[in-house]
DNA sequence: TCCATCTATTCGGGTATGCGAATACATCTA
DNA sequence: TAGATGTATTCGCATACCCGAATAGATGGA
């Protein structure tokens, strides 16, 4: 293992965190889909423009988004496509495993159905 | 675009959240270099069985990790060796990010020195 | 310079999540 | 069955995060 829980952290700071809320990897989608600005991304997406220009901030600070200023907008856009290819993977993933455990994982709640053990 | 909100929300209980804890991180990555049981992984990282086992439990119920009865131990492995190729993916993009512009990771403050958040 | 438009930040509150300690539960062996 | 070892859960608390509304800040055109 050559992995320290100090680099996770890191990681975690800067990626892993980035991508802990599903709608802003919506907004990544969006965006990889076609660059836009706040006011745009805020209509296609039917949220609050405050919270699509928070959920950006947070974005740009990581490096996940880059901006450019056209007039008085301003422009997001992905700037790793990696970013997309690792939530497509992880959508991958979700599918197999849905489709082998069809029956539970539907619901992540600390209810204690009948343990498979 | 063919993602939808809902999708994304069942991916983030699913796989994102669980990859929203750094110490889950590591202890993936433990597993994946030798399966373990939880007091084993503990030991070897350092922190108090409960909040091994806790966060194993998680891992588990999202199907990320296995099980195996072992006499009295349980032996926990990885599932899906894609869970890591996501991380180490995640890895190479942060080391990218942070070589890449060690100044424009900040904003608005003239702060360059700094790679903080 | 004033105004319309676009963007970013602050505020208060609700929710989720992680933690350590203690404890309950399970399994194996003698 | 009792004891030892390994595992899972509960409890109380602290922190982190998200949100909507309101507001402040920036930008470009008339």
């Amino acid at each position: 293992m050559n992995v320290t829980l100090d680099e996770l952290e890191l990681l975690h700071g800067h990626i892993c965190q980035a991508l802990g809320d599903p709608k802003r990897i919506l907004i990544l989608y969006a965006l990889h889909d076609q660059p836009r600005n706040v006011t745009a991304l805020a209509e296609a997406l039917g949220m609050p423009q405050p919270t699509v220009s928070r959920h950006l901030g947070l974005l740009r600070q990581r490096a996940l988004v880059t901006t450019t200023r056209e007039g008085a907008s301003v422009i997001y856009a992905v700037s790793d496509p990696r970013i997309i290819h690792i939530v497509d993977t992880m959508r991958e993933m979700l599918r197999d495993i849905l489709s082998h455990h069809q029956t539970r994982l539907s619901e992540p709640s600390a209810s204690q159905d009948e343990t498979e053990d």
